[in-house]
DNA sequence: TCCATTTAGGTAGAAATCTAAGTAATATTG
DNA sequence: CAATATTACTTAGATTTCTACCTAAATGGA
């Protein structure tokens, strides 16, 4: 970054396929958009009170299973196991879980909510559910079903590529 | 992480309210798997041609106008500036494109693309399309149009609350 | 029993993002 | 015109996530 010589562009004939390609028509960007949408919104709701999107997901399964070890909160959070240790030493280091090794396999760790941690479950879940409602504003029940019924199968279908 | 004393689960008495707000069926969590999958499959299709997916969405733009702006750029792929420093820093040392100051205006800096970058626009495009179709297999135009129509809504919901 | 394999967790390092704050160039305004 | 504001890019630092590899504990077969 440091030439002055100005090109000339080569104008950009047009390519005549990539208006039937634009970004956003397609899938990936439309659910790319949407993530980020998400996200952000969670994330500015819940930092109120002291809990990151990272944690957020984790949370949300020990609210419902407490005590399960890591790579079993790995695979029902969805996420790899490097992940999990990294999102557990920070909720940890945040007062939100004690980990502590089981006695009779000593290479599992058992994670376990605080009671600060439950506490939060009353009033996190509602924020999640207000998110989502404002969402679905203004779509029908019967659109978001057909929504829902399109994106899993899309995510299916590339979910079997992997394999 | 250190305690040894196994805790005696407090019976997870099940809350009634947990059920109606499953995740696997809630806006956020579909949309996030399907933006995993389709992240995973691009990463793992333009990666032999030596191209992240941190660079495709600003090849994308670059292969459409050449000689932009950062700001422009950023503001063109939806991404904050300093995402667009990394982004742009990673693909000059990868070749992929050249800065300039503006004579104009030395503030600005002119980003174009190299040679192998616009060669790289006649493989790649085919891949994002061959992932698009892939993932809509079995979904019919009608479904599929729906799906964008709702998604588009739900993400203008979203964006609409940030301001 | 002992060695190889599997399982659970962790470390290292890279990438993609963001927010907040800094610097340099240009534009505006009293 | 000088002080101030705005604009364009950059740096710093945090977070979230991944892949690849490492270590310790448990298990299982010869």
């Amino acid at each position: 970054m440091k030439g002055f010589a100005v090109r000339k562009t080569k104008k950009a004939r047009s390519n005549g396929r990539a208006a039937d390609f634009a970004p956003s028509d397609s899938a990936g960007y439309l659910v790319r958009d949407a993530h980020r949408a998400f996200q952000h919104m969670l994330e500015k709701r819940i930092a109120p009170y002291g809990v990151t999107r990272g944690q957020w997901y984790f949370l949300r399964v020990l609210w419902t299973k407490d005590g399960v070890s890591q790579r079993e909160l790995s695979e029902s959070v969805g996420m790899m196991e490097p992940t999990t240790v990294i999102a557990l030493q920070s909720m940890e280091k945040a007062g939100l879980v004690r980990r502590e090794r089981s006695a009779e396999d000593k290479r599992k760790a058992q994670v376990w909510l605080t009671p600060k941690a439950k506490k939060l479950k009353g009033r996190l879940l509602p924020v999640a559910r207000h998110i989502t409602m404002q969402a679905r504003e203004g779509v029908t029940q019967a659109e978001f079903e057909l929504f829902r019924d399109v994106i899993r199968r899309m995510t299916g279908n590339l979910d079997k590529l992997k394999r």
